[in-house]
RNA sequence: GGAGGGAUUCCCGAGCGGCCAAAGGGAGCAGACUGUAAAUCUGCCGUCUUCGACUUCGAAGGUUCGAAUCCUUCUCCCUCCA
């Protein structure tokens, strides 16, 4: 059982408590449970604990990641008791949720280093005094064998397949080890050994989070309530954010480099951003959307205001008005970033080979970039176009590629 | 266990002895236009100081003047039968 602080919950009444809840979700269910739930949590003054499993693989944390974290650090806000588990024990098998195929075992060295990771990194947003962190292996890893079969038994191999990814590998004649058919019943178990009242998980967690609501039961305690946040969408608008497909905003990126990438998402995506990844207040957002609509409110505007408050959010309010700043100056205004990375040139009395230059320097990947890129004119030097490939430098010469690469020759 | 099909550049997908660094599409990059949005048009899209050279078509060998294309072995994937 899991030990909670008290004296925080009766702040604010159900209704307007219910109102922040659910602002964003994708579901929430089933309702009238959840709002029987709260009402007594409210009544008792007693923290509804709510569980957030995570999956120890990919230890980078995207504005994609934070979508759920957002949404429990208004419950946390509320005075409700977050629990973080960290699915050390889980990871050995992989969560086969939307996979096409079993994913390898992670090592315990990997697992405990990502986990370490998500740690520092939750709690950018999240406050870790109000935070629990719990590690599955703590009750996983202390079942028998018989205990094991005992939990398998409260389900059924046909309820198993009516998930999607597992029916479609089952009808496609791919494999799924037994032991996939685990994961389930362990996120579902975590469930009962933390005595949950709400879970949450993406929209394709919904299967995982069902299965917990009927462990649950079958073991005898209240069944939990589940929300699922909607995937957000990436930087191309159409695909969900992820790392391996590039459209993402890292939430240790630059201030700069996250505030270029907030710009660059599609106008249609702005409202969706400002529900699922800032604290704006929602009576705010809801006369941006107006504003939007009547086109009293320039769309450039409330994006630089998103990408604002994006950038706030994980660098504070100075750094955020430093990426605002300089923004405009190079995008609006068209003139140089202020700090331009130096790059020091031993030899300035020759003239110098470009292409291996801006090569060295990272600013293109291969010389045959840089020779592409000047060929088709992205290339400038001190603002002017140039199209040599050997070109004589001196200092402080601002060389630039495309948009926003700059450096400054040393 | 048996029979067959396949693996091509970031992805999909053509090519099936020379004209192939490899069609086409997507993604990406850049230019114009803009609000670093969308849409549109244009160029690029293996590496290299590039009218040339070098390394690519699952891996290793072989045949040939010449192979992504033919042969052998191996690895992995799929389909059907049991």
């Amino acid at each position: 059982m899991i030990r909670v602080d008290k004296g925080e919950i009766g702040m604010k009444s159900v209704q307007e408590q219910l109102r922040l809840m659910e602002f964003g979700v994708d579901t929430l269910l089933p309702k009238e449970e959840f709002v029987e739930k709260l009402t007594k949590a409210v009544k008792e003054d007693r923290p509804l604990i709510v569980k957030l499993g995570l999956d120890p693989t990919a230890p980078d944390i995207h504005l994609g990641h934070t979508v759920v974290l957002r949404k429990l650090k208004v419950f946390q806000d509320l005075g409700h008791q977050i629990v973080i588990v960290i699915g050390d024990f889980t990871a050995r098998i992989g969560d086969p949720t939307g996979k096409s195929v079993t994913r390898p075992p992670l090592d315990e060295e990997t697992v405990v280093k990502n986990a370490a990771t998500y740690k520092e990194q939750i709690f950018r947003i999240l406050d870790p005094n109000k935070t629990q962190i719990r590690y599955n292996s703590e009750w996983l890893s202390k079942l028998s064998f018989a205990d094991v079969l005992k939990l398998a038994g409260k389900y059924t191999v046909a309820r198993m397949l009516e998930r999607d990814d597992f029916h479609k590998r089952f009808t496609e004649g791919r494999s799924i080890g037994v032991h996939e058919f685990m994961y389930p019943l362990m996120q579902g178990y975590d469930s009962v050994a933390l005595h949950a009242d709400v879970e949450f998980g993406g929209t394709d967690q919904t299967f995982n989070l069902l299965v917990g609501r009927h462990l649950q039961e079958e073991y005898g305690q209240k069944p939990q309530t589940i929300i699922t946040m909607p995937l957000l969408e990436g930087l191309d608008g159409v695909q969900k954010m992820s790392k391996s497909l590039g459209n993402y905003i890292g939430i240790d990126e630059a201030p700069t480099e996250m505030y270029g990438k907030a710009m660059s998402i599609p106008d249609e995506l702005m409202m969706r951003y400002y529900m699922l990844v800032t604290d704006v207040p929602i009576e705010e957002q809801e006369a941006l959307a107006e504003g939007l609509k009547n086109q009293t409110i320039h769309p450039r505007d409330a994006k630089m205001r998103l990408a604002y408050t994006i950038v706030r959010l994980y660098h504070g309010e100075e750094k955020a008005k430093e990426a605002q700043e300089q923004f405009i100056r190079v995008f609006q205004k068209k003139a140089l970033p202020i700090d331009i990375p130096d790059y020091k040139v031993d030899d300035l009395s020759a003239p110098i080979y470009i292409p291996q230059l801006l090569t060295d320097a990272g600013v293109t990947k291969s010389n045959s970039e840089a020779r592409r890129s000047i060929k088709a004119g992205a290339f400038k030097i001190n603002g002017e176009k140039c199209q040599e490939e050997t070109v004589q430098l001196a200092a402080d010469m601002v060389l630039q590629v495309g948009k926003r690469k700059f450096i400054k020759i040393k």
